[in-house]
DNA sequence: CTCTTGTTTCGAAGTTTGTCGATGTCCCGT
DNA sequence: ACGGGACATCGACAAACTTCGAAACAAGAG
């Protein structure tokens, strides 16, 4: 049974997020920005998803397997589900190294987010 | 510039979520922080809100009322559940002159939001 | 006081989301 | 080849969310 078959989570590619928007200060965003920005921000708006993020992102090395972050209160499935959903909205990577499952920051994402926001400090 | 100094920021808004949270990269997010942190990424987390909010953020002056803003393709009554939404996560302050009700930016939100993405950058 | 305009609140659909236990898949020791 | 550990997927269910029309509330004009 090979996995060559790639399963289609046609929901948001990773290039998605680097060319995206102006600064939330500085033009209305157009209804297409809009949806695309806030699927970014709903990835982050779960409590326990913020929390696996920050694990991975302060992580050594910048990446973390999900043995060392998934004690956050929830069951191992529920802890599996919210990486995947990170990982759809491109905020997060994974890869598979033997045993483990190591998960890592998309730079792109977060530059994006945080372009929209930090020019709202003048 | 590794200092862990507490975050007694200057109270000029007593809204909520003004002393919050190091950046995503430093450390892991506490239980308590996510929550904080999580209720204002949600808050965004809808397109519709968003852009009600990058209207409030760009316009002039930093303020709006509702008639200025309110044409984003849902109903009236729609508009001003997502306002209050994002007045009760302490983006959005209110405040009504005469027959209108003003809307701006809470500018502790943004830097809190900002501040928390803006490490990642490096 | 009454009428009009701007804004909020009130139920009530219909949909989405977070969570779990059970089960499946992949990989490493033995 | 076998057993066990690490993650992912499945199916189900309660809670929360978005949205609407109808109605209530607030303020100004006539």
């Amino acid at each position: 049974m090979s996995n060559l078959e790639v399963v289609n989570l046609p929901l948001l590619e990773p290039e998605a997020a680097a060319p995206c928007c102006p600064p939330l200060t500085s033009a209305p965003l157009s209804e297409e920005d809009s949806a695309r920005m806030a699927a970014m921000f709903k990835a982050l708006s779960d409590p326990v998803r913020l929390r696996l993020f920050s694990r991975v992102a302060s992580h050594e090395g910048g990446e973390a397997c999900v043995c060392d972050i998934q004690d956050v209160g929830v069951s191992q499935p529920t802890v599996s589900h919210h990486l995947k959903k990170l990982r759809e909205a491109g905020l997060l990577t994974s890869e598979r190294r033997g045993t483990w499952v190591y998960y890592r920051v998309a730079p792109s994402a977060l530059a994006a987010m945080a372009g929209m926001l930090t020019a709202a400090t003048d």
